[in-house]
DNA sequence: TGTACATCAGTGAACGCGCGTTCACTGATGTAC
DNA sequence: TGTACATCAGTGAACGCGCGTTCACTGATGTAC
């Protein structure tokens, strides 16, 4: 995705910056979480200069969001392969990399579809789209993982069964939390590994 | 749970006018998508007497998110209780029921886990443990409807894969939300009816 | 090579605005005698 | 039964405060000649 390889400007890497930091910031605190003044903070800068960058709060929203998606799906990726060369299925890697105690509490770092999609529908239509790209990326990983094998249903309820279970856990707290996503990656992998 | 099952006072008409309210407008705009005075003036008041009902906005919050949970249990029950009638097993109407296309559309009266449980792990501890009551109940629901004939662990894998698909549902919209339900219909189905 | 100027990225003060919360006050309802 | 007073539920103006956004300005970098 990057068309300039090259060297990128001071500017560049000041929006990257912003960028990385909000893609963070909201998987923590949720869209309304989080102003643009702290942001700027954390990125090193101060916030009038933020709108040289964005055209509007929103705007960022929906690059970071873009950018978690990525971010997390690449370093999902790297579990996967990592993984799969020890034997493992695909889909064994994808289930309980998703459902680790690792990702029920590292929100920040994880899937932005678990961390958000409660506020999804309700953000302004640019951003409710962008989370709707995010779905469809989840739903195509799980089906990937599955070697098309099964039906293509089966990627969509694998993936809704993964994003409900880690936000109930995530709710419920390490001890129910644990138990319940614990009991989820047995049923899933009970139902759908072809070893 | 009431415990003045007499006339109601008319401070105490105001109260649950003012509850029910906002069980709707968390459900609708999220925890943070909804101001006192909005609350206030839907139900039929002025924004100064907010403070002779509620210790603070928080505290309404926490019982409007257990007013919501209620209401929309009482009300599924009654789906539940009707169509069993008619000889359907209760999984399948819970299923069928929770999973529908007036659910995907109709979040203001539906259940409170799907409307707001990603970002129930943000809120403040009291509001944090009313989500997770919240969704034990929700649980509590699936396991009855399983009528004991399987895991205790399925009912919460079936909550949570509800939860997800309805989430995600709402996210992609009408046509790919609609399959997506279906498509996790027929497969909780295939899987936990016992006809 | 050196000077003058233009451009660029970022600074920090200031602006509206909306929100949660407080408070003095009002009008209605209930109680004492 | 009627009058005087207390209580109660609600009103509406006002308060801080934080937030998104704007803007005049600064210091550094790059370019022209």
């Amino acid at each position: 995705m990057d068309l300039s390889p090259s060297t990128p400007s001071k500017k560049e890497l000041s929006h990257q910056r912003i960028v990385e930091v909000a893609s963070r910031a909201i998987r923590r605190a949720g869209y309304d979480g989080v102003g643009v003044a702290d942001i700027m903070k954390e990125a090193g800068l101060t916030h009038g200069g933020f709108y040289a960058h964005f055209d509007s709060r929103a705007a960022l929203l929906a690059e970071a969001l873009g950018h978690a998606g990525r971010a997390s799906g690449a370093s999902f990726a790297e579990h996967v392969q990592a993984r799969r060369a020890a034997g493992e299925t695909a889909l064994r890697v994808v289930i309980e990399t998703y459902l680790s105690e690792a990702h029920r509490v590292g929100a920040e770092l994880g899937c932005p579809v678990a961390a958000l999609s409660s506020e999804m529908p309700r953000q302004a239509p640019a951003l409710q789209e962008a989370g709707a790209e995010r779905v469809r990326a989840l739903v195509a990983t799980v089906r990937q993982a599955l070697d098309g094998e099964t039906a293509d249903d089966d990627a969509q309820v694998i993936a809704a069964t993964m994003v409900g279970a880690l936000q109930l856990a995530r709710v419920l707290g390490p001890e129910s939390g644990g138990e319940l996503l614990a009991a989820t990656r047995a049923s899933l992998l009970a139902r759908y590994e072809r070893s």
